[in-house]
DNA sequence: CCGTATCCGGAGGGATACTG
DNA sequence: CAGTATCCCTCCGGATACGG
């Protein structure tokens, strides 16, 4: 990367922003299911598995608002409700994905140094020195 | 604690344990900066400013903890501290940029979502509200 | 200079009950 | 089935003050 690169403001501002987006406890999950093909709502609840219903309309209305889903409605008895990814939706899922490759490439190694620290963080167990 | 098995969840639980890690809200400002080189605590204090001395020392320490930053002590007087990426930090950066780009890219795209659906989503406005 | 401890307001998010 | 509203509790994170 070049030091200058784009003009500053932009940058931390709104990757924070978009972190914030993705970074919640549940969009991700939800993206990544819906990555599969459109789905319905309780569909989507069962599939990630652990949210509740009030997390999940919140998680979808953000995502809908956003522009990464869309949410069709079905005027039949009873309703039926689509959601989808739209194509911005779908590139954000490959950026994430990579992010996922990484944190699955590099999870042993994360757990080891977690562990090492909560341990009493000691970095030569070899030499015994109080 | 499941049991038997760690086989199935791996994938969506670990890229949101890893989501957790940097998706909260200084993480990824700090790790930026720290790819500009070692900082000393109250550089970084400088540079990401907004930051409580608080948070910054609980970012730091949950880097640390998982092997993405070195802390370093030199017992001079006054003290000094230097932060440093590790390998494993630095290729948590690159990942990080590849969301930023596409962060960054997306932006103006998100924003007219969003002020489209705040505004009313409103893609019918003859005819009645349905 | 570097860090910890305490106080405290507010957002995040679970459980439950109700509506169309 | 899909969604809203309410309650409530936890944790995040800012301000401040103190210790090495």
């Amino acid at each position: 990367m070049s030091p200058s690169n784009i003009h500053v403001p932009t940058n931390c501002q709104t990757v924070t922003e978009i972190l914030s987006r993705v970074g919640d406890k549940w969009s991700v999950q939800v993206v990544v299911q819906l990555g599969e093909g459109p789905k319905r709502f309780n569909e989507i609840r069962r599939l990630v598995s652990g949210i509740s219903q009030r997390m999940l309309t919140l998680t979808l209305r953000g995502l809908e608002r956003d522009g990464l889903v869309t949410r069709t409605v079905y005027p039949t008895i009873p309703p039926k409700v689509e959601y989808q990814l739209t194509g911005l939706g779908c590139s954000l899922l490959k950026t994430v994905r990579a992010l996922g490759t990484w944190a699955i490439d590099n999870r042993d190694e994360i757990l080891e140094a977690r562990r090492r620290f909560d341990e009493g963080d000691d970095p030569k167990p070899h030499s015994n020195a109080a």
